[in-house]
RNA sequence: GCCCGGAUGGCGGAAUGGUAGACGCGGGGGCCUCAAAAGCCCCUGUCCUUCGGGGCGUGUGGGUUCGAAUCCCACUCCGGGCACCA
């Protein structure tokens, strides 16, 4: 299509001026008040996809107006660099890594500068860069310290696709892989841990105070999974006091007259104390084929249906109901997972769903203690009610019987309050090569012992073989390994693991305040005057994962007084943008159906593209990417050819002398409302709408320009310009060029402030009052703004529509809201 | 099962209790042109119409209200999260 301008070449030249000019640099002494936007940084896989359009037009556009609006805005760019991608890469092709990524990332950044979005380049962090690796040592050395990071054999999340243990956050529910879709399978290993379940109450607490979409921290919530209850202590038949208490926990105490069995997981080790010779052999097979499966086949419910016989047994042992006094059986299930509670339940069949169908298949007795509501069908009620079968609790609705229930077993000494989490510490220990490596040495007297700080960062040698055998190809490296121990100086073999890459993007956005920084991490006093993040973006995948661990690390930190000064939540606002699909299917380079933004910036240009993502609806909103997307790109290209033509080729207008006419003050009015509608949208991250209102009032400005009357010039430039500087946040290149050629070569748009507007103007001179009959829209009649309510009543009824509707009739009642309606109601 | 979203013309969407469908795409008609492209102008939910206008219409069924796409109750369908977590 023929355009009005030549696209490519205005791009490119705003694109360098913006970087030789420095325009969005900004420091940590700005008198400016400080404002944070920040984007994910994100992985770099090569040029950028629409996903990232999406994003970076969302935060280049509040840089750009929160400069344009006075502030100082830190707007920092970087890589997450280190991953699997680049590995496996290796692995197939034999490139480095780091050759590979440094590549991807030229590309990435190639199509970021394309798309005219503007960061403080100075402040470029890549998480693969030694001076960043470096300082992501020495905290992890600093969280060792204070216990934060410990490590334990643990049974971990194995994928066998990766090769590598993975964290409970990137198994999917269905048991896979997020990255592979290998079926993950568990596996005892040495790994390192962080101590995020120390913060689990403060991380959910404090998801309160966050300005954040409801959808995340329900999500959060969900993941961090408080509950409240009660451990207390069976005491074991036939044991003494010493060897024989079992402990449970439970969230219903007020049920535990109804425990009329109990049930330990099979990798308990009381299992073995009490199970008798006679039932030995049947609780044998339920521990070995619970240690076969995955957890995730242990917890589904297919297995449920094939037989609930094969996963549980009678160990032989009884303990006794300290409510009843009466002596229980001691069950073994693989239902009951060691790492939740304390790995053993009581049971109560009448309340419990899964007890009442582990009761039923095994045939123990059930006893109700809630009475359920009359006509009850069902099989567990789990509900409210009063309590029955229960000694001293009889009568009390549920809340108040676990009160009662809690305070008696901590009288007694039995028990006490207690709370549990689902949250698990995070695994950060990856059998990877292209990752930070854990700076920890391992010494035959020492133990693991932290290499010491002036000898970090622990960086991994290039001549390395990668081969797929699940081990880091440093662990078969002739020298990498061997070292001495910073304690005794012997004989030491170093850590070849690598830490998970959630651990690089959980302090980047602290990193940006100060990346100059040799002697620490980050100037705390950088970091405090631009931290937290005002606006931070990206997408909903990282709704846990990022998010949570981003959220721990910046407490960890401060707590170990690297980030004195610093708020402990590191994102005040955050905005998830919905997805692009296509064909129903996420768009993404796995999936092999990405629409590359390239072609876009060669034809119609990088503005008219970043108007369409703006325009296409709702930022939060799923978007499909369709036949008629096309064509919506054209549309939006044809209107900045409009613009254009309206701003910049003025040259055949017909100028008018003399003061200002009615449809000059009537356009004068629209520039007002136009600043005020766009201003607002703005603020309300309503960006369609904004777009839709600079349409509107292009075609307004297009008429009166054509106005036979002529034109008047003042009216006209005030309005020419006012567009301009609204368009600027969204379609920078072609604004800023108009606006140089309208106010003379060095004019700079984006170095103006915000328009303002008189709010006395911005209302409409005559609005349009709808009358109704009965609530049926029957006129609509032109009156003053300020019209009062008689008026309003008197011109409603004095139309010609209303009385042929009232025949004569008096109405019963009418109501007003002047200046907009009218009801009268017959 | 529980929790969070969502459903509006042919399509993307707009409307924060007061004119449903702004704006754009697509479609139809016209102007300009030798012609085409570009540009410009008009029409475009649906049914009825004596061409004045009228009926119907925001997933379904109820309710609140002078008035409901919007608020409440009960559903249906779609998307996402959590789920033998005691």
């Amino acid at each position: 299509m023929a355009r009005a301008f030549d696209v490519q070449e205005i791009e490119q030249k705003w694109q360098r001026l913006w970087a030789d000019e420095g325009s969005y640099q900004v420091d940590a002494d700005d008198p400016r008040p400080a404002q944070y936007v920040l984007c994910m940084y994100p992985y770099p896989s090569g040029p950028a996809h629409q996903g990232h359009v999406r994003n970076y037009t969302f935060g280049d556009l509040l840089v750009r107006h929160r400069t344009m609006q006075g502030f100082g805005v830190l707007s920092p760019f970087g890589f997450d660099s280190f991953g699997l991608p680049a590995e496996n890469a290796a692995i197939r092709t034999g490139t480095h890594p780091r050759t590979f990524t440094e590549e991807r990332i030229a590309e990435l950044k190639a199509s970021v500068v394309a798309l005219g979005a503007v960061y403080d380049w100075r402040r470029e962090i890549r998480s693969h860069d030694p001076s960043y690796m470096r300082w992501n040592q020495v905290i992890f050395l600093r969280l060792l310290e204070a216990g934060l990071a410990y490590r334990a054999m643990a049974p971990v999340n194995w994928c066998p696709g990766c090769q590598t243990v993975l964290a409970n956050e990137q198994v999917l529910t269905d048991g896979t892989c997020e990255r592979s879709g290998d079926v993950v399978i568990q596996r005892d290993l040495e790994q390192w841990f962080f101590r995020i379940t120390s913060y689990a109450d403060e991380l959910l607490a404090d998801l309160e105070t966050l300005d954040w979409p409801e959808r995340v921290k329900s999500m959060q919530r969900n993941w961090v999974g408080r509950s409240e209850g009660v451990e207390f202590d069976l005491q074991v038949v036939g044991h003494g006091p010493e060897g024989g208490i079992m402990k449970v926990f439970t969230t219903r105490p007020d049920t535990s007259f109804g425990m009329t069995y109990a049930v330990v997981a099979p990798e308990h080790p009381l299992v073995d104390i009490i199970t008798t010779d006679a039932q030995r052999a049947a609780v044998d097979e339920v521990r070995t084929s619970a240690a076969r499966v995955t957890e995730h086949e242990r917890m589904s419910t297919e297995v449920e249906g094939q037989s609930l016989a094969k996963r549980g047994a009678f160990t032989g042992g009884y303990v006794v109901n300290p409510f009843t006094g009466k002596e229980i059986p001691v069950y073994v299930a693989d239902y009951v997972l060691m790492r939740y509670g304390t790995g053993a339940i009581m049971a109560v069949p009448a309340e419990d769903e899964r007890d009442w169908d582990f009761a039923h298949a095994y045939g123990l007795p059930v006893v109700r203690t809630t009475r359920p509501p009359e006509g009850f069908e069902g099989k567990a009620w789990t509900g409210d009610g009063l309590k029955e079968n229960s000694g001293f609790l009889d009568g009390l609705d549920v809340a108040t019987a676990k009160e009662r229930a809690i305070e008696w077993l901590e009288t007694a000494g039995l028990g006490r309050r207690t709370v549990n989490y689902r949250l698990r510490d995070w695994l950060v220990s990856r059998q990877r090569f292209w990752g930070c490596p854990i700076p920890i040495v391992y010494c035959l007297d020492h133990g693991a012992v932290g290499v010491p700080e002036d000898q970090l960062p622990v960086l991994a040698p290039d001549d390395v073989e990668f081969l797929p055998t699940g081990e880091s190809p440093l662990t078969r490296h002739p020298t990498f390994r061997h070292t001495t121990c910073p304690v005794c100086r012997g004989p030491a073999v170093r850590e070849t693991d690598t830490m998970d890459t959630f651990v690089d993007s959980s302090w980047y956005f602290l990193r940006f305040c100060d990346p100059w920084s040799e002697d620490r991490p980050f100037d705390p006093a950088a970091a405090e005057h631009f931290m937290p993040v005002d606006q931070y973006i990206g997408g909903i995948e990282h709704a846990i994962l990022h998010l949570l661990y981003a959220r721990f690390y910046t407490r960890a930190l401060i707590d170990v007084g690297l980030a004195p000064g610093v708020p402990r939540e590191p994102f005040r606002r955050l905005f998830t943008q919905g997805m692009i699909r296509l064909d129903h299917k996420k768009m993404s380079k796995s999936k092999g159906n990405l629409v590359a933004p390239t072609k876009y910036f060669d034809t119609v240009g990088a503005d008219a593209l970043r108007l369409f993502h703006l325009f296409a609806g709702p930022p939060a909103e799923d978007m499909d990417w369709s036949a008629q997307t096309e064509e919506i790109i054209e549309g939006c290209a044809r209107f900045l050819d409009r613009v254009w033509r309206l701003t910049v080729e003025t040259g055949d207008t017909s100028w008018r002398d003399g003061g200002p006419n009615q449809s000059d003050v009537a356009l004068s009015r629209s520039v007002h409302r136009l600043i005020a509608k766009v201003s607002e949208d703005m603020e309300r991250w309503s960006f369609n709408t904004s777009v839709a209102a600079c349409m509107e009032f292009t075609n307004e400005l297009r008429r009166y320009r054509g106005d036979d009357a002529g034109v008047h010039r003042p009216t006209y430039d005030a309005a020419a310009d006012a567009l301009l500087l609204l368009l600027a946040p969204m379609t920078p290149h072609m604004t800023a060029e108009a606006w140089e050629r309208r106010h003379g070569a060095g004019a700079r748009l984006h170095a103006q402030s915000w328009p303002s507007y008189d709010p006395d103007l911005a209302r409409a001179e005559r609005v349009t009052m709808i009358v109704q009959v009965n609530g049926k829209l029957r006129d609509r009649i032109e009156v003053n703004p300020d019209i009062d309510e008689s008026e309003a009543i008197a011109l409603a009824l004095a139309s010609q529509r209303v009385r042929e509707e009232l025949q004569g009739l008096e109405p019963t009642r009418i109501v007003a809201r002047p200046p907009r309606m009218v009801n009268i109601v017959r």
